[in-house]
DNA sequence: CTGTTAGCGCGTTCAT
DNA sequence: ATGAACGCGCTAACAG
């Protein structure tokens, strides 16, 4: 048996089989590729079998050497330990395995200059294809990768950067979140974002809450960060009179566990004190109080249709730009179930 | 502008440097590898102003076709969604990042024939190390990936398989466990773990909790799994009397989510009416109820030390089989505060 | 210091 | 139907 420390054991390649098997090079390779039919049948038994006595596996990289198909896809991903990135990329992933393809997985940690230095990483394995979670700064990088392969955006819009986009229908879910608040009696509205630092997803909920609001003369909507700030936006929130019943709507699943901790220690009873929906949806909302009614984004769904959209580019789909948005499913608990007062 | 759906452009490559820089395709390849101390002045320049007029990457693949290194690491992991696995690759991304390297991640939520073929995809890929969290069936094919390059077990022990392994000193951590349920007044226990299945670590736990229990001749233990009979297996628990105050110890996150959602539905009071102390620390532990108190892996670490051991291997590292075990950190809430009675 | 040459493992003509 | 020869992008061994 060898020793751990020195997997010292030189792989086997396409010569070994071919020798073994008694035949050239060229054959072995007809018969992993697609030309197999063209073998004669006494021949392809004894590459078969030198290849399964050698355990011959062709190089991955040498064939993407010559024929530029590495079965490789890049995902960019901005925070690798939000739920949301962590359920698209289940998505991605899965959809990557059905089609033979591996995932190389890249995460900024919210950091630009990483960002800069995965994009330049990526660029160097020959990736087929990139599905993009970030900010995407480094235009320059990003238009260049985009000019030698496809590329998909998750969630967040790239300025200036013509690409297939696959996300959330903003507009109709916050909209779908202000029907539910306000059918469940809420008046008094507080959206906590995270610091929108331009990205789109962020923004476009946040216009469309404003937007929204405008037309609903019976209600009254405020904005808030989380961080620092977050605290005393609260605390003043729920200090304020006389606009009715009051609800929070957090934007994403970070805003939602910020926002709860928060309520958690200012001594709320959640939520008798005060309505919240969430948009996105986390395994733990049930447990929380009376459970916090949200929005569901269709993640697992988000991540295969990037996937996919990338795959029809790759097989040559000429068509324009595309932008998939998909909708939300509200899952109502407690957190909405206002109290008779 | 070139159109979206045709990324026709061809990659630029080190011929391309070489020719307008005026150069050999030796001298671009000293520049962009170790030996750019050999190259004069003038031609240093020359090429360095061609690289960046190009946008010249080198292709990592035909590097690693010429010298073995990929800079790619495999990981493979057996539950993409769970949280501790998640921490943990994301700590083994940041010292991959660090160090240069990129992460090709395969999940294979937990279906065998999935680990086969990520297994075949892996060594296609030519990746210098490999990082394992499944259970390590297909064990042929892991022999045949560890005799040629380093791996390190992640977690869960695969029998018969001779590698480093970073973990959880489990022993010490179900002791520590023990202790603090003992000392918080409870007597009468549950564990809940997630259905064995061969899982080291699921065993290890169970089984240190049954050893240690029986130095406790005034504590009483008993074991049970998630999944369809938890419900009745809680219910009956709760419905015991006479061996004192009852607490649970969940053996992992997953255990901790699926019961104490069932604690939830079955009305308990959280956590008046019952003690919990669950293994793992997850973001949500503190909004339950009155907090569940837990014991927290150093997830983070985890993933470090696993790719720097990884890294140590590919330097020639000929020390024996090591073992990381990792102790975990007490952080006590509600869960656990009994309440006098 | 620099260029020439020969592969790395494989796919692909082009003959045969 | 099969093999010989060349090249993918790059590094390394050898000259000079």
């Amino acid at each position: 048996m060898n020793s751990i420390s020195t997997p010292t054991r030189t792989r086997v390649t396409m010569n070994d089989v071919a020798d073994l098997a008694g035949v050239s090079k060229a054959s072995v390779s007809r018969f992993i590729g697609e030309d197999r039919q063209l073998l004669s049948e006494s021949i392809a038994r004894r590459i078969e079998q030198a290849i399964d006595t050698l355990g011959y596996r062709p190089n991955q990289m040498a064939r993407g050497l010559k024929r530029g198909r590495t079965r490789l896809i890049g995902m960019l991903v901005a925070d690798i330990r939000n739920p949301y990135s962590i359920a698209v990329m289940h998505g991605v992933e899965t959809a990557c395995r059905k089609h033979g393809y591996s995932l190389v997985v890249c995460n900024t940690d919210r950091d630009h200059e990483q960002e800069r230095l995965h994009l330049q990483a990526l660029r160097s394995y020959n990736i087929e294809g990139l599905i993009v979670n970030t900010l995407g700064h480094h235009l320059g990088e990003l238009r260049e990768l985009h000019s030698e392969l496809p590329m998909v955006l998750v969630d967040r819009k790239v300025d200036e950067l013509e690409s297939d986009l696959v996300g959330l229908d903003n507009v109709a879910t916050v909209a779908q979140a202000l029907d539910h608040l306000q059918q469940a009696g809420y008046r008094d509205i507080l959206m906590v974002t995270e610091p929108q630092d331009g990205t789109s997803s962020r923004v476009e909920r946040v216009d469309a809450f404003s937007a929204n609001l405008a037309n609903r003369p019976d209600m009254r909507g405020q904005v808030c960060e989380t961080g620092e700030t977050l605290h005393s936006a609260l605390r003043t929130f729920l200090d304020q009179h006389g606009h009715g019943p009051k609800a929070l709507f957090t934007g994403n699943g970070i805003a939602t566990l910020s926002t709860t901790r928060l309520l958690h220690e200012l001594g709320c009873h959640l939520f008798d004190d005060i309505g919240l929906i969430a948009l996105d949806e986390l395994d733990w909302y049930p447990l929380v109080g009376s459970g916090i009614t949200s929005l569901a984004q269709p993640t697992h769904d988000i991540g295969v249709t990037a996937f996919e959209c990338l795959l029809s580019r790759l097989r040559g789909d000429p068509e324009p730009v595309r932008v998939y948005d998909f909708p939300a499913q509200l899952i109502v608990r407690g957190s909405t179930r206002r109290r008779r007062s």
